[in-house]
RNA sequence: GGAGAGGUGGCUGAGUGGUCGAAAGCACCUUCCUGCUAAGAAGACGUACGGAGUUAAUCUGUACCGAGGGUUCGAAUCCCUCCCUCUCCGCCA
């Protein structure tokens, strides 16, 4: 058996087991990791790239993104160079310590070693800057490679090469269907208008039933999941830089978040970002595996690189609210409890009564640091097509990697990397849109899907009960 | 924001210049003993990268005591800078 296949028979890429410890130059090269995290930070398992180089570049090449190892492991093996040469000069220098500690050495011994080692040290000095820069320059190679497609994900390009899983639930026949956007402003339930002046564009302010259907979803999501087994979570909205480097969204996306601007702070773009660095550097017993969390967030989203995407409506907003599922968990599960989690996100749309398919994405849409990853589309009437409403991924250890996620095995042994596993469970803003549209009445009331009814107190939404009393 | 204390291995916690990769305890693992609301004895027990060795056992080099820099033949230990945590005060939803 080949490498790959031992491999990407786990579909989570990276072998497991095989753990690299980089420790990567200080304050070299544009990023900086701060703390405890540059130590012991991991990406893609470098003794895999040195022992299979051609199969990681093969799998890589499945992206269609231009990725490519060889850089990586030229830098790695001059490092690696550097490195021993380095080491045999401390060698010698911690030789002439010893002699020293003896308390053997005569005064003029003492001095030709004294100026030895000034000369080591400064040799030295010249070998570290070298090794500083290759340490900085691996560093950032290595936190810009993906993770690997699993090898159960199709081949292709693009979203247009994505598979089609499953389909649910029936296409509602709506003559002329109006959009979510001029029906929620007819309403009264968006104000796109005050949402810009208060904010900016993409901001959209939601009054009277739609702030209530926004709860109302919300709280329907989360008691669903926590039925399900999902422990609730309320994490901070702010996370620090340590949080993005763990679970991928740095340093290769620098551009898509919001940062406070005089202190090292982002806003989340998602709760997986809290939520999934809540274990960060922390070992697991696995007898508490697998864990299970939900939560709900305020996602922000700068949105660089969709100009004029979706520009119209509440489908693509710089601030919208979610709810997120993430798992923790062995790697022999991880594949099982993928299929679960993505289940559970479906069982909200069905109790929706929202129209959805299941969509497999191809190994060139995939995130960045996705193994393998479903996307759960939902029926737009007025657009006539569906659209993305959650995108539930399994990571295989790529995260647990970065944010050192590891647990302690039962039957003894080391410590481990887990899997971890998320996925939106739903996207709040786009579902309001979607039930909208799919339940938009000819009069142009709304019918409330019947488990949100007793969340909000009525069974339709109408013009004339517009105005909240 | 002000003042003080502190950051050491899975955890707790000693350690103020070489005998420290690091006492002790807990947890975990192995063995033995005892025998039942579990206790006792002994041993083993950090991580990463490299070299030798049969891609073994094992031996061995280097690094790591928050991060970076400095002093020194030699730093967990002394000095400087930064980060973080805790306590008290101030402010505050």
């Amino acid at each position: 058996m080949s490498p790959l296949l031992s491999i990407s028979s786990q579909f989570h890429g990276i072998t497991l087991l095989k753990s690299y410890n980089q420790e990567p130059g200080e304050n070299s090269g544009p990023i900086s990791i701060t703390s405890s995290l540059t130590k012991k930070f991991k990406m893609l398992d470098l003794k895999l790239i040195r022992e299979n180089p051609e199969a990681v570049e093969t799998a890589l090449a499945r992206r269609h993104g231009g990725f490519s190892i060889k850089e990586l492991v030229e830098i790695d093996a001059r490092l690696r160079k550097v490195q021993s040469e380095w080491e045999a000069l401390n060698c010698r220098s911690n030789e002439i310590s010893e002699l020293f500690k003896s308390g053997k050495l005569s005064g003029p011994e003492k001095e030709s070693f004294k100026s030895e080692t000034k000369e080591i040290k400064s040799r030295q000095g010249e070998v570290e800057e070298e090794k500083r820069v290759l340490e900085g320059q691996r560093t950032q190679l290595a936190l810009a490679i993906p993770n690997m497609p699993g090898a159960d994900v199709p081949d292709g390009k693009d979203e247009e090469e994505n598979k089609i899983v499953s389909t649910w639930g029936t296409i509602p026949g709506i003559k002329n269907p109006r959009h979510h956007y001029d029906l929620g402003a007819e309403l009264g339930i968006f104000d796109f208008e005050r949402g810009v002046k208060i904010a900016e564009s993409r901001f959209t302010v939601l009054m009277n039933w739609g702030a209530k259907m926004e709860r109302a979803l919300m709280n329907f999501m989360l008691d669903s999941h926590s039925k399900r087994g999902y422990s609730e979570v309320f994490p901070p909205i702010l996370v620090n830089r340590n949080c993005l480097v763990g679970t991928g969204q740095l340093p290769k996306f620098a551009d898509d978040f919001y940062k406070c601007a005089d202190d090292e702070l982002y806003l989340v773009p998602t709760a997986e970002v809290p939520i999934t660095n809540l274990y960060r550097e922390e070992v697991i017993d696995e007898a508490d595996l697998p864990i299970y969390h939900c939560a709900y967030t305020p996602n922000f989203r700068r949105e660089a690189g969709s100009a004029g995407k979706d520009t119209r409506g509440y489908i693509r907003q710089h601030q919208f609210n979610k709810v997120e599922l993430v798992k923790f968990c062995t790697p022999e599960t991880s594949a099982d409890e993928h299929e679960k989690l993505t289940r559970d996100a479906e069982l909200i749309l069905e109790a929706l009564e929202l129209p959805y398919r299941r969509m497999l994405l191809c190994s060139g849409d995939m995130g960045f640091c996705a193994a393998k990853c479903y996307d759960l589309e939902v029926w737009f009437p007025a657009q006539d097509k569906y659209r993305e409403i959650s995108s539930c991924s399994v990571f295989g250890d790529f995260q647990a990697r970065r944010a050192n996620l590891r647990y302690k095995p039962t039957d003894g042994g080391k410590a481990k990397y887990l899997h971890t596993i998320n996925g939106s469970g739903l996207a709040i803003g786009r579902a309001m849109a979607a039930i909208l549209e799919n339940n938009q009445q000819p009069d142009g009331s709304v019918r409330v899907p019947t488990v949100l009814q007793p969340y909000m107190g009525v069974s339709v939404i109408a013009a004339k009960l517009a105005a909240v009393t």
